[in-house]
RNA sequence: GGCCCGGUAGUUCAGUUGGUUAGAAUGCCAGCCUGUCACGCUGGAGGUCGACGGUUCGAGCCCGUUCCGGGUCGCCA
């Protein structure tokens, strides 16, 4: 191994005004190609390409070195900055390379199993194996960036608001409710576990019982659920949390932040105050708590005019409560075959639905699923309600509103990406939104009711005389952010009152024992004085992916897990050796 | 746990009705090549068709089981 070519220049940076400058660069070699007494190799560092050459007149161990260049070899150049006969256009540096002078070959490399640029189609197994070069496609390095940029702006922007940064600890103490935690065990408790946090949640609001004031983290969380596309069992929150503050001011703050976001990053200046829709509202006319406002499709109620109706599944579902609604899809009827409509029907019934409805407004007039059921009167009435016009598509389903809705809000996506009404026309349209006023309770389906946010979730005041009588009209103080159809963060004003977060504990079921054992050490802070308090948390490898255009939050972690929760480099989770496992006082099931 | 899609050369894929020695592109190796930049030309190597079992004279192809990857539902206070 020779020495080290101290670099002085990036390859990426160089440019016309450099010519007849003497530097050095370090890199990999991105390709190198070969003409007989030349060699051109394009060198490839985090800042892109630039073209060295080597040529048979000069020196000749130089000149046989360089021919043994292959791609991905690690090297260092140095030489002259010239100006090229032809300038590649392509490359932001193709105006100029430089004529070698010396090469240090810091390691040679092997064929690489993937190839390191972005246009490749490799398997995502693959990609996540060798993570190490995957990263070093330009692409990722770029988002790799990204993502840091993001985290310094909200360092900023909340440093400025007067948010102290403080971290909260990972090893902490296993909540029963909610997802599955990370256990890991203790030694010097033998049978004891600590739990990886699922959030902040608890400590932040301790915090704010200690007069923080207001908290700021960039914050690991750990939930071992199954994974998707945009979950991973190890994600990132920008967590926070602030004292003495209204649900208008916690929003109030976060525009800003959203705004100042979308400046920094994306030169765009996001109008404020956004707009807020209520939970209600967006199950409603979305069917979904995360609408995606980026095109209209909304649903329709139709329960009052087919409740009468002689079509049992319509008129049993008013009559059992429920409610049918449908939307129509504007010119969808010529895309959807019967056939079509059917393998629909049967993706419906992942959230639910026992089938589906359809009318269309044809060349030959209106056709549907239950005409037999209904005059060529009515049917003109449905076909004015829904607003249906000459080749539209109107899909209907009939059942629980909550499975009405889901039904209806996966189809509204499903036939807004199929006529391509998402970003055709402008790609670069980030809708956000606030949703507000969720429930305080759902129904656990088992007869029981649970939090819908978490138990520390404070009701609307006005709501408050109705807790006990009918819990389920009780709204949160809580509120979602949300981007293009994605939850980008979430948050509450908590309750600060003892009393209060009694009865809810009391409302939810808990015991006193049960309370005290899980919360415990919340409400005895909370005995000693304790702001009001509300707080909000991003996910931030979401965001990130939104910004980026990505599909999956993946391409936004630097080594991701895979669908197994496995870590395809390192093959984490690995076995505990014997001995480990003797010191935890340990014994596996065999 | 359920459902859907996929697994053939290092990589991305094709492979007809089940029929000779499983192909292409790219990558890799060698030779030639002084202005390439997806360099070009010539030649070459490279395969447990995910695995196991079955049907068949004969299986990459059909059947069963299983493993692996991705998506999704459940789940994610």
């Amino acid at each position: 191994m020779d020495g080290l070519l101290e670099r002085t220049a990036m390859c990426g940076e160089l440019r016309f005004a450099d010519v007849g400058k003497e530097i050095t660069i370090n890199g990999w070699v991105q390709r190198a190609r070969r003409l007989g007494g030349l060699v051109f190799v394009d060198l490839r560092d985090k800042t892109g390409l630039v073209q060295a050459v080597f040529s048979e007149g000069a020196r000749e161990d130089l000149f046989a070195k360089a021919e043994s260049l292959r791609s991905e070899y690690v090297v260092g150049v140095s030489g002259t900055v010239r100006a090229r006969e032809s300038a590649n256009p392509e490359l932001p540096t193709g105006e100029i390379e430089i004529e070698a002078s010396a090469l240090v070959i810091y390691s040679e490399a092997e064929t690489p199993p993937i190839y390191v640029k972005d246009e490749d189609k490799v398997s995502e197994d693959l990609r996540l194996k060798y993570r190490y070069l995957d990263l070093r496609k330009p692409k990722m390095q770029r988002n790799l960036r990204f993502r840091a940029e993001v985290c310094k702006i909200a360092r900023d922007y909340f440093a400025a608001a007067g948010f102290t940064e403080v971290e909260t600890p990972v090893l902490v103490k296993p909540t029963p409710e909610g997802a599955r935690d990370y256990l890991v065990p203790s030694r010097v408790n033998p049978g004891n576990f600590y739990a990886l946090p699922q959030s902040p949640q608890i400590y932040k609001q301790l915090l704010m019982a200690s007069g923080t004031d207001r908290y700021f983290q960039i914050a690991k969380c750990f939930r071992d659920e199954d994974l998707r596309a945009d979950r991973q069992p190890e994600f990132t929150q920008i967590d926070l949390e602030m004292s003495f503050v209204s649900v208008d001011t916690v929003i109030g703050i976060q525009e800003g932040f959203l705004a100042k976001l979308m400046k920094d990053t994306k030169g765009l200046d996001l109008p404020l105050p956004l707009p807020r829709l209520t939970w209600k509202e967006a199950m409603e006319r979305y069917g979904s708590d995360k609408p995606d406002l980026r095109f209209g499709i909304e649903i329709v109620d139709i329960s009052e005019e087919v409740a009468k109706s002689e079509f049992g599944v319509f008129a049993g579902a008013v009559s059992a409560g429920g409610s049918v609604r449908g939307i129509c899809a504007p010119g969808a009827s010529d895309l959807y075959s019967r056939k079509d409509i059917d393998k629909m029907t049967d993706r419906c019934r992942a959230y639910g639905a026992k089938g589906l409805s359809w009318l269309r407004v044809g060349e030959e007039g209106i056709s549907t699923s239950f005409s037999k059921f209904f005059g060529e009167h009515e049917l003109e009435r449905l076909v004015s309600v829904f607003g249906a016009k000459k080749g539209d598509l109107v899909l209907i389903a009939a059942d629980a509103d909550k499975t009405v809705f889901k039904t209806l809000g996966f189809l509204r996506l499903e036939l807004a990406e199929r006529l391509g009404l998402i970003g055709s026309d402008a790609p670069e349209v980030y809708n956000f939104l606030w949703v507000v006023d969720f429930p305080l309770f759902e129904e656990d389906g088992e007869g029981g009711i649970t939090a819908m946010h978490h138990p520390f979730t404070a009701p609307a005041p006005e709501d408050v005389p109705r807790l006990a009588s009918e819990p389920l009209a009780v709204r949160a103080l809580a509120y979602d952010i949300v981007l293009n159809g994605n939850e980008i963060g979430g948050g509450s004003i908590r309750i600060h009152d003892k009393n209060l977060q009694h009865r809810m504990f009391e409302i939810l079921g808990l015991t006193e024992e049960e309370t005290k054992e899980k919360f415990g050490f919340l409400l005895d802070a909370f005995r000693y004085g304790v702001p009001p308090h509300g707080g909000i948390a991003y996910g931030l490898d979401r965001l990130v992916m939104l910004l980026l255009g990505e599909e999956s939050i993946r391409e936004t972690i630097a080594f991701p897990k895979n669908q197994a929760a496995e870590d395809p480099v390192s093959g984490a989770p690995g076995v505990a050796g014997d001995g480990q496992l003797e010191e935890l006082g340990l014994a596996l099931r065999r």
